[in-house]
DNA sequence: GCGACAG
DNA sequence: ATCTTGTCGC
């Protein structure tokens, strides 16, 4: 884990991406074994449970999981996601006794306004390969076709900054982008063997439970 | 000024 | 994210 500060202002906050923005990898990744999901659910006021859940990728079992409960110190702000909900997700990695071969994130990687969304932050900040999975689109995009596993591109300003990706026939997709150390080819592949039944992933789903779940 | 805006 | 009724499907 790198050493790293948290902001008290959104031009702290904006700062902070940009300087890390250009830590981000784009790479071919390991071979992957584990995946962790990583997942914010919110309870009264401020308050934030992380959940994290690491799955056998073969197997969709989980092998290990984290709980950390705490108080969300930034407000939500479209763009500066992270500094909300990175700190209790990081300290719920922190607790976990496998190391994860990827970060499996609820949210956008580059596929952000500065090209640095919550799962580049997380993926830099714990050194490891590291993919987006949104629920809705940072971007603009054509419908992809019908069929699990067609996809179509995601776009912000120029640039293709990650994909619409059909993770079940005829249901809306997912938008899938990279976060670190990974390719969106690799990232894809990934998200459709963790998504063999429902429209999110297993790592989303399962740490998603655990987060709502929890006392 | 108006709309858009991850979770 | 979360607040919420009924409804469709496995």
């Amino acid at each position: 884990m790198i050493p790293h500060e948290w902001p008290k202002t959104e031009s702290e906050a904006v700062a902070i991406q940009e300087r890390l923005r250009p830590l981000v990898r784009i790479e071919e990744p390991p071979p992957i074994r584990t995946a962790a999901g990583l997942d914010v659910a919110y309870r009264d006021a401020d308050e934030i449970v992380a959940a994290v859940t690491v799955l056998d990728v073969t197997t969709l079992s989980v092998v290990d999981s984290a709980v950390v409960r705490g108080m969300a110190e930034f407000p939500y702000v479209p763009g500066l996601f992270a500094f909300r909900e990175a700190p209790p997700l990081l300290a719920a990695l922190g607790e976990l006794s496998v190391r994860p071969d990827v970060l499996v994130c609820d949210g956008q990687g580059l596929a952000h306004p500065r090209r640095f969304g919550l799962a580049c932050h997380l993926g830099v900040l714990a050194d490891l390969p590291a993919i987006g999975v949104g629920k809705t689109a940072m971007g603009r995009y054509e419908p992809p076709g019908e069929e699990r596993g067609e996809w179509s591109p995601l776009r912000l300003d120029d640039d293709v900054v990650g994909r619409a990706l059909r993770t079940q026939s005829g249901v809306k997709p997912v938008f899938v982008s990279v976060g670190h150390r990974c390719t969106l080819d690799a990232a894809c592949d990934l998200v459709l063997r963790l998504s063999p039944e429902y429209r999110l992933p297993e790592t989303t789903r399962t740490a998603d439970h655990l987060g709502r779940t929890h006392p």
